[in-house]
RNA sequence: GCGGGCGUGGCGUAAUUGGUAGCCGCACCAGACUUAGGAUCUGGCGGAGCGAUCUGUGGGGGUUCGAAUCCCUUCGCCCGCACCA
């Protein structure tokens, strides 16, 4: 019989489910190895697949790992709360939860076809209560924690309490919002209510005023990675900004340490030039200008405390708080019509409208802090109310965007730097000489820049300061389907639950939208209260929240002590290989960084970043595939005479279309609004347009692994999409080359058994070329995977499967080991080979083998000899020869003598085992 | 604009990391066996040339005995960030 790829595969997917083959424990005889895949959103359309690629890969390494000795957790989960189910509830009623278990359960088919190891037993879904008790638990541990800078990480709440009762908190170094000094007998005399207020200011998890993303489609607030270009991500629909009272988390205490450890982690360059990027630290200084006729105090941040004598005016963002008090009674109509402006201008405008300048003066002077010279202050939206103060002191000599503002507004552009040509634009560079600039003038702007700090901070003008474009995480979401909040108020004032009280359960509503008067959905949930009489929290968290520590719920998911033992967290300490898509990059690969750092300041683990290697899989493009239709008709054109018409292009489903020729009678059958279409041919034939785009449902370019298989079997599957290219290269799938790995299947099955598809293999002595091939495939093999280049491994076994066919080699010595090896490619056709060569226990209980260089040494080189670096001639020369021994060799030849002409070579360049090249 | 990555046959790719460019596969061509082939096997396959040979890794330049690989420059493509002071 000839491999029968169906029935093996159903049989072993079976056997190991039913032996529970890939069930991992604890132990500390064996090293361990943690192997993670970014788990999946479970969405209602299925895997396609480009979803199974991250997975084979992760999958090879892991069986590999096990074959050579290693203790490998290989899990998988779902990421189960999330905005489409959400959706899907609000327009169908069904609640989100039986919708997500009916896709878990559609993924789960799917992926147990392509026969992975998972440890199934260790299965986390972050919508389940088991599990979004810990991330309550882990954000009520955020609540109670603030974040020391005298000691580098954070503590909990009570140790800064106890500081506050005794010293008040001047001498507390903290990552805090701007706050009063208070003394010790101030704090012991506040009311409870002032001294909430004041912790909310510390905690690492806290409620504040904040300018958010607010997308009033969706009707919730959006992180800054939500958006793209002034829409949400997911849905792209318009977002504006609004302020809000919202949770938060205080990433921006992390924001030093995340940048550093960047440095620790074997992680994709292009994902750490975003973090360092989304980070963005930048050092300057923090300064304040005094407002002229008042005791205010507007204060600065810049880059450039070198161009300080360069200042001619002050730019607020409009939201910026001092604006209305500061404007005067002649200017009050024009910037209150600049700010209605300002606000009534979408994020959406505002990014694409850049290049376009407007503002308005406020009417107030500041002094400047050297020369006393009165200095506009103005307002401008080019200035953002999030990053550093909201104000900047403008150099327009030294910045573009305040040259520009300058010379749209007409202010002075004074120069400060020396024979610097600033009449058409700014110049930003720090190598000129500064002029015109008091005690700096002479110096270079470099020299310049450390010695304006130290007189800032000499005269008590402010200090130097390292500012980060990282902005705190919002963390609540105006949403039914995430995590509840696990926070009641009291007074208004929040409180966190206690441990012994999570989970929070994510309470019943009968609809799934905001209530009337804009609340979020959880609103509509009337009888849940706190204690049957507090107001819980409505928000619930975002959709990261659960994925920023399912990699250590995999350790211990069955626990509800704790949500890891301590054992287990020691064991497997953190993720060796990490697999997924780059789209994380700033996103939930920098919040899984933030609350490892923060509970291994806790103490709750013994790392401090989540992943020591991170690969980011490529992402499988469709190939859509497009009819046109003649417009205002129910005509369509083949593709090649689609110009001579007005025609609109169609997505069509790429199954009715083979080699970009219509199924015409299936494209009728499609839907109902073709069956009568008509078609204008070229050569008898419909041609489609196709075009590479994202694999999804709503371009009908979606291919799903279950065709693949049905057709070709899992194993072929898992070995084509490797064989593809590189993990890490996006490219559009096609099933071109499939039969390709489809013919090396049935090759290596044929090496197993007779031409009567018997099963064949002898017990003779292996020959020296037979090891050789053998050796040489375990070797390549080997290498391969360890540096995870799975497509050439894939080749080094075709090449082993032809070199034995050309053999005839059915020798138990060489199948044997084999098997082995290609077992973590393709599980299933190897047990079945396994089994046939008479052994009980599945291949997975077997030891990877070792390759040996005695059957790979060779005893001479065919030397590629070159002159001039031009290769010439070959010469086989044995191995044993010194470089001396070589030369004379090569250079005895008739060859040689015929290049060499009768002279001596300049230069020989014998490099032993590799090259020889004369000059001549 | 800034940052990251890439450019090799008709196509997907490979190249021991500076040492025979094009492994492996697809497609294609020729042949064998066949009633037949969308089966199997054999051979060929970067370009030019009957040939020895010449030429060739987006273009130009450089370093080197030797460059797809390193450096400079230029063109093109993909991705990320973007008024961040």
């Amino acid at each position: 019989m000839e491999y029968n790829f169906r029935e093996v595969e159903a049989q072993w997917q079976k056997y190991w489910r039913n032996h529970q083959s890939y069930k991992t424990e604890i132990d500390s005889n064996k090293p361990k190895c943690y192997v993670l895949d970014m788990f999946p959103y479970p969405s209602g359309a299925g895997l396609h697949v480009g979803h199974p690629l991250g997975y084979i890969a992760s999958d090879i390494y892991s069986r590999y790992k096990r074959l050579k000795g290693f203790n490998v957790l290989h899990p998988m989960g779902y990421d189960s709360f999330g905005l489409p189910a959400e959706q899907y509830a609000i327009q169908t009623g069904q609640h989100p939860a039986v919708t997500t278990e009916q896709n878990i359960a559609r993924y789960r088919e799917q992926l147990d076809k392509i026969g992975f190891s998972f440890d199934w037993s260790r299965e986390v879904r972050t919508s389940e209560s088991s599990y979004y008790k810990w991330t309550q638990w882990i954000f009520i541990q955020l609540f109670h924690s603030w974040y020391d800078n005298a000691a580098g990480k954070a503590k909990n709440i009570s140790a800064l309490i106890s500081v506050f009762e005794k010293e008040g908190n001047a001498t507390v170094k903290a990552v805090n919002d701007h706050l009063d000094f208070f003394t010790a007998d101030e704090w012991n005399a506040y009311d409870e209510e002032k001294q909430q207020y004041i912790l909310l200011k510390y905690r690492l998890a806290y409620l504040a005023d904040m300018w958010v993303n607010w997308c009033p489609a969706l009707g919730t607030v959006l992180a800054n990675e939500e958006v793209k270009d002034g829409f949400s991500e997911r849905g792209g629909y318009p977002v504006e900004r609004k302020q809000m009272k919202q949770w938060c988390l205080r990433i921006t205490a992390y924001a030093e340490r995340l940048l550093n450890d960047l440095n620790t982690i074997d992680w994709p360059e292009s994902v750490k030039e975003a973090q360092r990027n989304w980070i963005g630290k930048s050092e300057g200084a923090y300064m304040e200008f005094e407002i002229l006729n008042s005791k205010l105090k507007i204060g600065v941040f810049t880059t450039r405390p070198d161009t300080i004598f360069g200042v001619s005016f002050l730019t607020l963002a409009p939201e910026h708080e001092l604006v209305d008090v500061i404007t005067t009674a002649e200017q009050r109509k024009a910037v209150d019509e600049y700010i209605y402006y300002a606000k009534n201008r979408s994020e959406r405008e505002r990014m694409s409208e850049v290049k376009k300048i407007t503002g308005a003066f406020t009417g107030a002077y500041a002094l400047h802090p050297f020369t006393n010279e009165k200095i506009p202050v103005w307002i401008g939206d080019y200035v953002l109310a999030g990053y550093g103060t909201g104000a900047v002191m403008a150099v327009p000599a030294g910045d573009q965007r305040d040259w520009d503002f300058a010379k749209h507004f007409n202010i002075a552009i004074p120069p400060i730097v020396k024979d610097a040509d600033i009449s058409l634009a700014a110049d930003a560079t720090k190598d000129g000489i500064m002029i015109n600039s008091g005690f700096l003038s002479g110096m270079t702007g470099h020299e310049a820049m450390k010695a304006a700090i130290v007189e800032i901070e000499k005269r008590g003008l402010g200090k130097g300061k390292i500012n980060y474009r990282l902005r705190d995480a919002i963390f609540g979401r105006q949403r039914y389907w995430g995590e509840p909040i696990p926070v009641y108020y009291k007074n208004d004032i929040p409180y966190s639950l206690s441990e012994e009280e999570l989970p929070l359960m994510l309470p019943e509503v009968d609809k799934y939208l905001p209530t009337e008067d804009g609340e979020p959905p959880l609103a509509r949930a009337k009888e849940w209260k706190y204690k049957g009489e507090f107001a819980y929290e409505h928000s619930t968290m975002p959709g990261w929240a659960g994925s920023s520590w399912y990699f250590l719920r995999y350790m211990g998911s069955q626990n509800d002590k704790s949500f890891a033992s301590k054992e287990a967290l020691n064991y497997w300490q953190d993720v060796d290989l990490y697999i997924g898509g780059a789209e994380h990059a700033t996103g939930h690969l920098l919040y899984v960084r933030f609350w490892t750092k923060f509970l291994f300041d806790l103490g709750y683990l013994p790392v401090s970043e989540p992943a020591k290697k991170l690969i980011n899989q490529g992402m499988i493009q469709g190939i859509s595939s497009f009819v046109y239709r003649i417009n205002g008709t129910n005509q369509f054109v083949s593709s090649g005479l689609k110009d001579q018409y007005e025609t609109t292009a169609l997505h069509v489903d790429v199954s009715l279309v083979k080699n970009n020729q219509l199924n015409i009678p299936g494209f009728k059958q499609w839907r109902a609004e073709y069956s009568d279409a008509d078609f204008i041919l070229e050569n008898q034939l419909y041609i489609c347009g196709s075009e590479v785009e994202k694999m999804s449902k709503s371009k009908w370019n979606v291919v799903s692994p279950d065709e693949i298989i049905q057709d070709y079997g899992a194993d072929c599957l898992r070995m084509y999409e490797m064989f593809l290219g590189p993990l890490e290269q996006s490219k559009p799938w096609n099933t071109n080359g499939i039969s390709g790995v489809s013919n090396f299947l049935r090759k290596l099955w044929r090496l197993y058994h007779n031409k009567a598809f018997q099963f064949d293999v002898s017990d003779e002595a292996p020959t020296a070329a037979e090891l050789k091939i053998l050796h040489k495939t375990i070797k390549k093999a080997e290498e391969d995977i360890e540096r995870f280049s799975f497509n050439t491994s894939v080749s080094t076994f075709m090449i082993c499967v032809n070199e034995l066919t050309d053999l005839k080699c059915n020798k138990r010595a060489i199948l044997e080991p084999l098997t082995i090896v290609l077992s973590a490619y393709a599980p299933h056709v190897t047990e079945e080979l396994w089994k046939l060569l008479g052994h009980e226990q599945s291949i997975t209980k077997t030891v990877f083998p070792q390759w040996k260089e005695e059957f790979l040494v060779e005893d001479s080189y065919e030397y590629p000899v070159s002159v001039n670096g031009k290769t010439r001639f070959k010469l086989n020369i044995p191995l044993s020869l010194s470089k001396e021994e070589i030369e004379k060799q090569v250079m005895d030849t008739e060859e040689m003598k015929k290049y060499l002409n009768g002279d001596q070579p300049k230069k020989v360049i014998v490099v032993p085992g590799r090259i020889v090249n004369i000059v001549v």
